[in-house]
DNA sequence: CGGGCAATCTAGTCAGTGTCAAGTTGTGGA
DNA sequence: TCCACAACTTGACACTGACTAGATTGCCCG
């Protein structure tokens, strides 16, 4: 028997959709308070479930974040296939970090993630190929002889610039302008003699 | 002044220099598993002393994060400090993380930290400060206009490095090589034109 | 020399957490 | 129809951070 809850009529034993309605709360908190201060207790009350029901979805803590980073290799890999060019596909990578700043954050935070799982490597891969077609795509003699060197670059320059972005220590420089012009200014100044 | 430490029978009631021990304990295991591994008691437990004395030196497990970041700001303000130019700078800047990723780590992960912590933000203005110095001192003509643009560019591009690399996602692509190197390769093939 | 005092550490408690094991309920497929 | 399995609940355990009160120690000042 359900115990006491808000809202509508008593609901159902069975939740319908807890996997995503987990993530999807899990993703309010990060985006809020950080990854750690994720709690499977409190998403499974933020669902109406009780407080073990989310770990039949994902395992552990583990396994949730772990679902959650390659959802989010996912995501990028799309927004990248879209992109027109190098540069392009260099805003889209800012863009990303600023729109979904928890699948970001828990991307690239190391330790949190079970690095052999198997859904995340084989999304990560398909967004590392995405972004390697992106630097491919600039024609050799624009990007020097090395098109690998020019990936790390690329994306370094990107990553660093997302990052730095959501730690709020762009916050002086960047000012009210918007981060996407000032990372277009920012390649349009570094690769301007091309 | 102190009783001995190391090795002898009974431990004296007062450890000597407990903080120094909670930190270095504390560096040890975020190397190792991440700041979210990190819990006072077993702090405590490293050091050989109550599970409540930690709280003494720093009030919370936030404050001893926070203490940390002071302190990792500090030595990579010293290491700056060192540049002979913005290349060299830059490599600081990596050798920095690569040699503390601990201290780096938990820098640049917010939600962390007590932001409006005096010895945190003070320590963080110096090393900005820092950075700001090696990018004025390329002569304009040889970083453009806008030294705002290119300090955050720089800045970008290393941090963004340095990142991704302690997230291994540069394992692939840098292999065996010195990441100094690459990194070095990588400024001079962006910078080749001036 | 000796008493007091503040820094340091101990010990106990509380609410909250992840995880495990075993039970209960609903549902789709033979 | 019925039954095996998936989805969820319930309860328990060991752990955590935070807080409190009290014990111990070394040092300063008279």
């Amino acid at each position: 028997m359900n115990p006491a809850k808000t809202g509508d009529s008593a609901r159902p034993y069975h939740h319908g959709d807890l996997r995503r309605a987990i993530l999807a709360a899990a993703l309010d908190v990060i985006t809020v308070d950080g990854p750690s201060a994720l709690s499977l207790r409190d998403l499974a009350r933020r669902a109406g479930v009780s407080h073990a029901a989310p770990a039949h979805h994902f395992k552990d803590r583990t396994g949730l974040l772990t679902a959650i980073a390659a959802e989010g290799y996912e995501l990028l890999a799309g927004a990248l296939a879209e992109a027109e060019d190098l540069r392009d596909a260099g805003v889209r990578y800012v863009r990303f970090a600023r729109e979904h700043p928890a699948y970001f954050q828990v991307m690239f935070t190391p330790g949190l993630l079970r690095d052999n799982d198997l859904e995340l490597t084989t999304a990560r891969t398909l967004a590392g190929e995405r972004l390697r077609a992106a630097v491919t795509a600039v024609p050799a003699e624009g990007r020097g002889p090395d098109a690998r060197l020019a990936g790390v670059a690329a994306w370094s320059l990107a990553h660093g610039f997302a990052t730095l972005l959501l730690s709020h220590n762009l916050d002086g420089p960047v000012g009210d302008q918007d981060p996407e012009e000032v990372f277009r200014a920012l390649t349009g100044m570094l690769f301007r003699s091309r």
